[in-house]
Parts: structure tokens; sequence; C-alpha cells
DNA sequence: TACAGTAGAGTTTTT
DNA sequence: CTCTACTGTA
């Protein structure tokens, strides 16, 4: 990118495509800083041009908005996220009686799921049924009705759901004037981690740039670890034989990143798949030390190793942020929460639990959605539901009188009003605002707490802590110029660290990184620390059904390894506390190593254990005479 | 009709 | 623990 922007290409006619809007902005910086040596300070100008810099979803979402009329799409549809579209999955599922089957129906996640891969693949039900979903086989044909009838609800409602970004986009770049438009206001068209791609997503860019002329992608098909999300590896394998001449392949195996020693370990775990891959990584980074492969008894174990660890690299001059703490998912950081928290080290989390999916975040957001779009079923319910007195029965007569109304703002107040007067004359008062905009974004948002505040004090027994996160939401909503903007970049790119909860001061800040892996790609640190490396949990138990979910896990464990720059640390508690159980809960099992890293890959790692050895400190050395009886006792008890 | 209470099932990774 | 479907009560 910086390349072809110092050779005169026009930034504002270059589209890029990255995994997600992290990426994009860490590819903006780094190529402005690139193109800082070349051009000088115009390059920051230049990087600022680079209006077109997104992820897939986000990028359609805003060609949407622009061609909706063309497409006969409602310019103000607004975005459901993946919880959203469950909500009205479900909503459908109710109303065709499906949750009262004989036999258990798929739950909505399911059904959700198995819509967006039929999506996603360009595969029809029945295949996608029997590759991934054996045990909902027998349903296809309620299932096809379901989501005939949940396609029919959104587009009543002028909702969009995330696969209708990508599928929305890939039908209007099917009508070859519109595509020539698209793909005609750019010069050049970039896409990242292409090995994360999905069909869908391959055919919109085949649509934009037919002949293939200014079309590059990138990506590592030894990195592929979203075939659960329907992206398939045949798209970088099949890319160059889909233009005539064929293109050019350039292969990147010189790795800039890791020293000899760990990616030398990281090869020998890649080796092993059962498939070959196209390239080998070579690197001069040359170093000693090997790649450290750590047991430790448990789980707390694992959270002292690591925090002596981060601290002693820390006093040897490396800051936390140049240090990461992967994991498989995102609640086996736990333990190791807690231990940092006691310690006082900041960190940060990727991954997880988000912000956004605090019910309390939900409501608000809501109100502001069914201001935006009244005909958003889902939002209202959800807003509806909120008011004492208020159940589903009479939600859903308000929301049926607002759907048939050709004016659905108007409709709201003679709709059917619900007992309480009080409460519905107080709501609403304050749609009638939101929908004036009389107070103006972002100050609206102020009202809408004000609103909300008595349902919140209601509804939750903690509504203090909660306060604080809309005070939170409120800051964030102060840097987004509009509403519509605000939740349609909120719903494609959630604030998705925990930093952003607490807002700019961190910026400059120390703090350690941890993260999923999938939330790891792309970056690197000096020092990686990968936790619960056990089989059970890489592989996880629950993808170890069939050899391609395996091979999946063995990349993902790969993708690990390679974040790291000069250190890596993999860790093996030998107990492993299983999920599924209370808090204080004690079911665990007693883990093994990854077979990903079975005995002959040993010679590649420096084995140790940790604590080297508990008594060293003289304590307790030598045996000491008996003072209490107790076994004694113990037996005396029943005499 | 709203809502509290309860039994039973399920529990990854993400745009 | 969390989500879902169902039951009983006001």
């Amino acid at each position: 990118m910086a390349h072809l922007i110092v050779n005169g290409a026009d930034p504002r006619r270059i589209l890029l495509m990255t995994f997600s809007r992290r990426a994009a902005a860490e590819m903006t910086r780094r190529a402005s800083r690139i193109m800082r040596i070349a051009i000088g300070e115009r390059a920051d100008a230049m990087a600022e041009a680079l209006e077109w810099a997104g992820t897939f979803h986000g990028i359609g979402a805003r060609l949407l908005r622009e061609y909706a009329e063309q497409i006969g799409l409602q310019r103000a549809f607004t975005i459901h996220d993946r919880e959203d579209s469950a909500d009205l999955m479900n909503l459908v599922r109710n109303e065709l009686g499906f949750s009262k089957t004989a036999n258990r129906f798929p739950t909505k996640g399911t059904c959700l799921a198995i819509y967006s891969r039929c999506v996603n693949a360009e595969t029809p039900i029945e295949d996608v049924l029997k590759a991934s979903y054996p045990w909902c086989a027998m349903w296809a044909a309620e299932l096809k009705q379901l989501f005939a009838a949940y396609v029919e609800a959104k587009q009543q409602q002028g909702t969009l759901d995330y696969d209708d970004l990508l599928l929305y986009w890939a039908q209007a770049a099917s009508d070859p004037d519109l595509a020539e438009d698209m793909g005609g206001r750019f010069d050049h068209v970039l896409i990242d981690e292409y090995q994360d791609t999905n069909r869908l997503q391959a055919s919109i860019l085949l649509a934009l740039k037919p002949n293939g002329r200014g079309l590059t992608v990138v990506g590592d098909d030894a990195q592929s670890i979203y075939a659960f999300r329907a992206a398939t590896v045949r798209n970088i394998l099949d890319f160059p034989a889909q233009f005539t001449p064929p293109a050019d392949i350039v292969t990147l195996d010189r790795n800039y990143r890791s020293t000899l020693p760990i990616l030398e370990a990281a090869n020998g775990v890649i080796g092993l798949a059962t498939e070959r891959f196209t390239k080998n990584l070579w690197t001069d980074r040359s170093a000693i030390a090997r790649p450290h492969l750590v047991t430790v008894r448990d789980e707390s174990g694992q959270a002292s190793y690591i925090v002596e660890r981060v601290l002693e690299n820390r006093e040897g001059g490396s800051t936390l942020k140049q240090q990461a703490v992967l994991f498989r998912t995102s609640h086996h950081s736990g333990p190791l929460e807690v231990e940092l928290t006691r310690r006082n080290i900041p960190f940060v989390k990727y991954g997880g639990l988000k912000f956004l999916e605090a019910a309390h975040i939900k409501d608000l957001l809501a109100l502001l959605r069914f201001a935006e779009n009244p005909r958003d079923r889902v939002a209202g319910f959800r807003v509806l539901l909120l008011m004492p007195g208020i159940g589903p029965t009479s939600a859903r007569r308000v929301l049926d009188h607002v759907a048939a109304s050709p004016d659905p703002a108007e409709a709201l107040r003679d709709a059917p009003a619900p007992k309480s007067a009080e409460t519905w004359g107080a709501f609403l008062d304050t749609m009638a605002d939101l929908r004036g905009g009389r107070a103006g974004w972002p100050a609206e948002l102020q009202r809408v707490r004000l609103w909300y505040e008595p349902h919140l004090e209601r509804i939750h027994e903690d509504a203090e802590v909660r306060q604080l996160d809309l005070v939170q939401l409120e800051q964030i909503a102060g840097g987004y110029p509009s509403r519509e903007r605000f939740l349609t970049e909120l719903t494609l790119d959630p604030p998705d660290a925990t930093s952003d909860q607490a807002g700019i001061p961190l910026r400059d800040e120390d703090y350690l990184i941890l993260s999923t892996i999938h939330s790891a790609k792309g970056q690197e640190w000096k020092s990686v620390f990968v936790l619960n490396v056990v089989d059970g949990c890489m592989p996880s138990d629950l993808g170890t059904g069939t050899s391609s979910e395996i091979e999946e896990e063995r990349r993902l464990l790969y993708v690990a390894m390679t974040r790291a720059k000069d250190d890596l640390h993999l860790i093996t508690p030998q107990r492993f506390f299983t999920h599924g159980q209370s808090a204080r809960g004690d079911r665990h099992i007693y883990a093994q190593r990854t077979r990903f890293i079975p005995t002959a890959l040993l010679a590649l790692f420096e084995q140790s254990v940790w604590p080297r050895a508990a008594a060293s400190d003289g304590t307790r050395s030598s045996p000491q005479p008996i003072k209490i009886d107790l076994r004694s006792r113990m037996r005396g008890m029943w005499q």
C-alpha cells in the first residue's frame, strides 16, 4: 500500500479490507510510517485519505447505504448484532410454533449458526446440516420455513444482520452495471488474511474486479483458523487460477519476527499437519534460547509463573505492552486476571465478554435503535419489556400497530396504550424528543439515560455499578459524529478490549496484553505466554470431532507460537479445571501435554518444572519430631 | 396477562 | 453458572 501511494496511486481510490478494524488501523499506521521515509510529512495526509480501509462488513454497510435507493433498501436500516439476530430468530421460531415440538427443536443460537453458514459458505441447507449439524438433519424442512420467515421479518423491519451486509453486497454486485460502478471507484483492492475469508466474500471480490486488475490478496494457508465461521482456505489456494492470465504469486517465506529457535519449534508443530503447506519459513534472527515448555501444578501455579516472569522481564527492560498472554477460550484467563489484579499489574483483555453484551448497555442501545428505526421489532420489544406492566402480549400489540402504519413514528402515539399511563407517557415523550433530534448528538444520550435510570434501579440490584457503564457509553458516543454512525459502527466494531471501557486515560499507561489466540491474529509481541497447552484445551475437547477440526486447532497453536519475537513460554498445568460448574467447584482433569507436541518434538523446547523445588528455602527440609499424634487421635474418636 | 419460581439442559473461537 | 420452557398465582 505504501509502495502504491508513494508511486502516485490516489489513496482515496484504494480499497483495503482486513480482518478487524484494529488490523485496518494498524495497517494504515504502518503504511504511513513507511511512506514518511519516502515522502516525508505528506505521508500523514496520504494515510488520512485512506478512507476505504476497514472490514468486509464495515465497507459493505457503507456501500449499501450509498446504493440503498438503487437496490430497494431503506436507507436508515439498522444493523443487528449476533444477539439481536438470535432474538429475532427466536421470535420467529416461537411464532411458527417450533418451540413446542415433541422433539427438541434446535435453539435460536443453533438456528442462526446454521443460517449463517448456509449464507457464508453459499451452500444449500441440506449439505450444511449433513456436514456440520448432523443432529439437526431431521429439521431441514422446518429450518427452511424458519429462515424464510426470518428473512421476511428482517425486511419488514428494515434491519440487516451481519450476513446480510455481505449477502446484499454480493447480490447488488451481481448486477453488471452496479458492479462496474462499485469496482470503478477503486484502482486498487487489497485484502489481508485472505485465508480466513469465506466463499461469499470471494464472490464479492470477483464481482468487483472480474479481470483481477488491481486486485491483491495476502494470506497464509498455515494460519487459517476460522473454518468454524465458514472461512475456506480454498479461497487463497484457488485464487491465481481464477484469472487469465493467472495471478502472480509472490511467496513471502522470510520471517522477520521470530528468532530461529522459536521458528523451528513452530515449524516442528505445523510440520506434523496432515497436509503440506505451500512454504517453509526461514529467518536470520539467530538466538540460543529455545522456547520454554513449562510444567506447573495447576492454574494458579500457571498464574504465578506468568506474573513472576512478566515482572522479571520488566526489570530486564521490556515494557508490559511488549508481553502478551494468549489462550484458547476467554474464560481461561480467569485465575490469571485475579492474580494480576491482586499484584496490581494492569492488563487489557481482548476477546471474551464484551462491554456491549451487558444487559443495561443493550437496553440503552435498543432505545436508540428503536428511535432510529421504529420498525426494528427486536429493539422495540426489548425497550417495551423494560416498562412495568408491559409483557410480551402488550408489546406485540404495540409493535403490530406500529408495523401496520405507514408512519411508524406517529403510530406509536396512538398505539394501544398499556395500563400504566405514567410510564407510558414518559416513554412517548422520550421517543418524541429522540425522533425530533431535539437534544442533538451526543447530548441526547443524557436524555435517554434519564428515562432509563429508574428502570435500571428497579430491574437490577447492582444498579450503581451499571450506571458507571452508562456514563462510559456516553463518553464513547462522543467520539462519533451522529447517532446513525454510532449505532452502525458500534455494532460492526464493538470496543473489544476492556481498555475501551476505561477510556482514553489508559492509553499512555503500560499494561499487559491478554488475548484469545483468535484475537491475536496478525499481532506480535516480544514475549508471549500461552496458557493451558494441554489436551482438552488445545485441541479443545469440543473441537476434536473431525480430523479437519483437529487440524484447525493445530494451526491455532502454530499461530499462537508465531506471535513471539524473542521469548516464548508454553505452559502445561498438570491439573486443569473443566468448565460448567460453580465458581468454587472442583471438577478437573489431570491434563496431558498437547498432542501437537509429541515426544519427537521435545528437543525443540527447553523443558522445566515450576516452581523448581517447593522446599528449597529450607523451612521444612529436615523431619520434625511429632508434636500431636493426630492419627491416633482420629482413631480414638470412634473407640 | 404479567411475572415469579422452577426443573432441566448446555456450556469455543468472531465480523 | 446461564438459558429456556413451563407452571402457578394475582
